[in-house]
DNA sequence: AGGCAGATGATACCAGGTCTCATCTGCGAG
DNA sequence: CTCGCAGATGAGACCTGGTATCATCTGCCT
């Protein structure tokens, strides 16, 4: 089962009706290398000719939030954008500042990291967020960007 | 030396220069005691009878998070905030879900769990951030939020 | 095959932030 | 002490990301 099936699949898992937005939207999520955004998704839903409401593409990505496929990160350069990931795990995005490429980190013993400033501080801890950000292997490798172009659609 | 001293200060030593608005920020800044918003500080100052143009608010916020007196938040409720914190060593912030009290962080344990991440992936790590959203043990005391209307200036 | 809950696109709106520009003022040189 | 100008200001236009409203359309269950 590929990507995008499996993004078709949590919207019915969900029961939320199998809509073309809602296929073209898993499509161009799964499709995407990097992180992306609300904007991304609209312009390229739009070179394939298929309209869709701007509002439409929030309200997939919300979904999609809620259903844990993508997450929303907040960038360093004070930006918002979207990565897929793993639905079945609590965890943390590595990023590429490069080419937006995002790896799930396991939150392995930040747990315990975390459990211990809460007691230090006497909070009761809900929520913590680590998110990362540096050049990954192959923008390392490429040099000046190369794989910045690569960026936008093609298999992972 | 107090706060709002030590922020024009910082004014100061960077080589800008010290006027009324910047003096006014440094005030209302100093005052806050849980994180705010550039809203927050526009009305606080329109309360005092002072004008205080947004661009002006924003623009010394800018100032003030470059000098590292504040930092910036990403809240889970996906809204923006501003903290003061301590300019002299990198840190992260334990903040308050309820009444928005935030305390620093030391570093400490995390940036060996980060060279380690980074290290697995491949990545040549630059920066991170950590946030923790919790309960304050002021607020966890008070029960239904009784801290959260002192929540706007007073002594720290 | 029919009906309706749920989904859609257009469009208006909102918040937070940036840009521009004409005016004003802190402050260092003299 | 005062003068001039770099730097700061406020007003307001604008931009981006996101939400709300609403009339219309359509997937899907019966």
């Amino acid at each position: 089962m590929d990507q995008t099936t499996r993004i078709v699949r949590a919207f019915e898992d969900a029961g939320y009706q199998t809509t073309p937005s809602r296929r073209l939207m898993a499509e161009l999520v799964a499709g995407s290398r990097g992180h992306f955004s609300a904007a991304d998704l609209q312009d390229r839903a739009r070179q394939r000719r298929a309209k869709v409401g701007r509002a439409t593409v929030f309200r997939a990505l919300e979904l999609l939030t809620s259903l844990r496929v993508v997450e929303r990160l907040d960038l360093p350069n004070r930006s918002h954008a979207y990565v897929l990931c793993d639905p079945d795990e609590h965890h943390h995005h590595l990023v590429c500042s490069r080419c937006g490429r995002s790896v799930d980190v396991a939150d392995g013993e930040l747990a315990r990291l975390v459990d211990e400033i809460g007691r230090r501080n006497g909070y009761r801890i809900e929520t913590h967020r680590l998110e990362l950000f540096g050049i990954c292997p192959l923008c390392a490798g490429a040099g000046t960007g190369a794989a910045v172009a690569a960026d936008r659609e093609g298999p992972a």
